[in-house]
DNA sequence: ACTGTTACCTGATTGC
DNA sequence: TGCAATCAGGTAACAG
């Protein structure tokens, strides 16, 4: 679930109800998660005043009174789940109580997903965050001037840079692939030739990809929460991704076009229709 | 410094 | 039905 839009629709459910409200109990499960967590976390949550949430690529700030934020990713299973727990599990690492009564859970299976405290004067400093690139939908900072001077000299595909945090912040396997059908770019061409007029195609493609999924997200509080509690699910249809042997939602069918093929790059599965994207 | 591969985890799905 | 193999939205430690 969680690239860049996912992360920022949770984001917008946990302000939703957090945001303003006093930690009365913090517990945390386990610390193991990918990266080992700082001693006493949970202790110095408690009792401190949510102020604000903040987004950056992936990666979600909570911002407590007191000069320090939560860092949290979701890794690949990371989820907010609000509300009691109607069934608890066992990878539910992290739970905040409020003021309020509300009960919020972080829940990872997987455990790919970290938790850290970081001090809010220095949040971009933070290891996790010091390397990111621009914020896509920052369009003063993401740039096609930036984006290929970010590329060039770059000999991998273009969807592997793509996939790289410090080229660009957020994007993930899906949005990559919608991202390059939308700009008409193929997958499996070479980073550094996105320049010129193909960068200044993929700025907007990669901005409006993201834009419309956010928008899919919700826009109130009452999308963002799912009966189960579970906080920025949405339904969400893509273009091309997950769609190997359909049709091109852009071409005429057969026999100028065969429709969405599946390959692999870099170990992950990438969708893309060969007659459109060049 | 760059680039590709592998490992980290668990759960859902696929195939025999 | 059962069970093993495969795959999954991310990141970073490695090897070359």
């Amino acid at each position: 679930m969680p690239e860049l839009p996912e992360v920022e629709t949770v984001m917008r459910g946990l302000a939703a109800v957090l945001q303003g409200r006093v930690i009365r109990r913090a517990e945390l499960r386990r610390p193991d998660l990918r990266w080992h967590l700082p001693a006493g976390l949970a202790a110095r949550l408690q009792g401190r005043v949510v102020l604000g949430f903040r987004r950056r690529g992936k990666y979600m700030l909570m911002r407590l009174a007191g000069g320090d934020s939560l860092l949290l990713h979701l890794g690949m299973s990371g989820r907010m789940v609000i509300g009691p727990a109607v069934v608890t599990t066992p990878h539910e690492h992290l739970v905040l109580e409020t003021d309020d009564g509300t009960r919020v859970g972080f829940v990872d299976p997987r455990r790919f997903g970290s938790l850290d405290l970081v001090a809010t004067a220095a949040e971009d400093a933070h290891p996790r965050l010091a390397d990111l690139g621009p914020e896509p939908l920052d369009a003063a900072a993401f740039t096609p001037a930036v984006l290929s001077a970010a590329l060039a000299g770059k000999r991998t595909p273009i969807k592997a840079a793509l996939l790289d945090q410090r080229v660009v912040a957020g994007l993930g396997n899906i949005y990559v692939c919608e991202a390059l059908f939308r700009a008409g770019i193929s997958p499996r061409r070479l980073a550094a030739s996105v320049a010129g007029a193909r960068a200044a195609r993929l700025v907007p493609a990669i901005r409006e990809t993201l834009q419309a999924a956010i928008a899919a997200g919700g826009s109130s509080l009452r999308d963002y929460v799912q009966p189960s509690g579970e906080l920025g699910y949405f339904q969400h249809t893509w273009a091309v991704y997950g769609r190997e042997g359909e049709p091109c939602p852009d071409c005429p069918g057969p026999p100028a076009c065969r429709g969405i093929v599946r390959i692999t790059q870099a170990g992950r599965s990438t969708f893309y229709c060969p007659r459109r994207q060049r």
